[in-house]
DNA sequence: GAAAAATCTTGACAGTCGTCAAGGAAACGG
DNA sequence: CCGTTTCCTTGACGACTGTCAAGATTTTTC
């Protein structure tokens, strides 16, 4: 009875055997065990990301997430070594899904007006349509600066978030004829600022929240540019 | 057996006996009862709060909390209703005495620079100082996204930051001789991303934290201000 | 189609949690 | 100094947690 659970190398192989598999056949479902272990992993990551986002980390039992699954309780802990395994691969998928989320506004901007107008439409879709993720990521943000073991993934992804941020940025000053007036850093630092204000001020049923933040972001991204 | 625990009214009662006891002894500690209900409440949040900045809101049992206090456990629901009501009670407390830490920098302000100087390096100090305090308040922000009960508490702290914030934004306009070109609120929004993003990663123990925030503010207020 | 491996279910474990009640200890009032 | 009120300790409760192991079930392999 020797177990799988090759929890490290599963991405890898994953990536091997999906090029065998898909020379031979050509559209039929022929998986691998390991594509399957990895499609697993990721089923019970989304509905996991599902949960968290309705409770929290803190709230969120491995049970409740078995529960709100097709899974049963047990199951997790042969997909993941424990639930901070589960965790962090949850809230690495979503970044991986989530940190091109700004791409479009950039792809599709012509003038700068026309991208900051975009942009701020953007920020504000998120927060009506995206509102549990968005509360999770700051949740696990803030526990990170309690755990050290969430420490790792929370820095990798707000780098990532601070590049996402800065494509934006770069690509209003290039539309603009100007250079930046802050670091990437900073440009990210204060717009995840306003973010999260108005997160939490949605999330409390304010009223004129989407407005006001959209105001705002029009008043800011100027400011970021050098006179 | 008609138990005390007049949560509601004490605040108002300490006030009344205070100034009776304060007119009728000079300096002697003459305690009214409510006075003492109300130092033992006290007591106990000023513990707490040290738990809960070290362990944050999730991890921090009321069994833990009282072993680090004078006090066993079962004492925290002779004061407190329960979990929550300590919670709120601490996270107000706390309030009350951090909210006047940057008057002493808008006091003795003399130019609009200097101003900017001694907000920045107060800031950092702050993070410095009270690190875990600050995380146990971003963390208790976060928790208000997904608990109710949190929000009323969360939203009046967050106000009279605002309200502090825009103290040394306005003074400074003012040392400027310039008007501010953003809302309260907008500002509060911005000051606080860069304080977040550099409290965490000054908990990550990352080079240069501090050094990078000084510069980050002192290259901000500036834009704060119309042109 | 049988043997073997992978996958999943179920139930239990050792802790921890918030809460509460019974009763002892201390302070108070007369 | 005694009765009463206030204060605090101790121990217990039911519920919930992450984790794991044994066995049933399904899938794969030859």
């Amino acid at each position: 009875m020797t177990s799988v659970k090759t929890f490290v190398v599963s991405a890898s192989q994953r990536s091997v055997e999906g090029v065998l598999s898909g020379a031979m056949t050509t559209a039929t479902a022929r998986r691998t065990p390991a594509d399957k272990h990895d499609e697993r992993r990721r089923a019970l990551a989304e509905s996991a990301l599902q949960t968290l986002g309705d409770l929290g980390y803190a709230r969120a039992s491995l049970r409740e997430i078995a529960n709100n699954s097709e899974f049963s309780h047990g199951v997790v802990h042969y997909y993941f070594r424990d639930k901070l395994d589960l965790i962090v691969y949850c809230v690495r998928h979503y970044k991986a899904t989530c940190v091109h989320r700004y791409d479009g506004v950039v792809a599709d901007a012509t003038t700068a007006d026309g991208l900051v107008a975009a942009f701020a439409d953007k920020l504000v879709e998120t927060i009506v349509d995206e509102a549990p993720m968005h509360r999770l990521w700051y949740d696990l943000r803030s526990q990170s600066m309690f755990e050290e073991s969430l420490r790792e993934a929370v820095l990798q992804i707000d780098q990532t978030l601070e590049e996402m941020i800065w494509r934006v940025v770069s690509t209003y000053a290039a539309l603009s004829g100007r250079e930046p007036a802050l670091t990437p850093h900073a440009a990210y630092g204060l717009l995840d600022g306003l973010f999260q204000q108005a997160l939490l001020e949605h999330l409390c049923e304010r009223e004129d929240v989407l407005d006001r933040l959209r105001e705002q972001v029009r008043g800011l991204m100027p400011m970021l540019l050098q006179a």
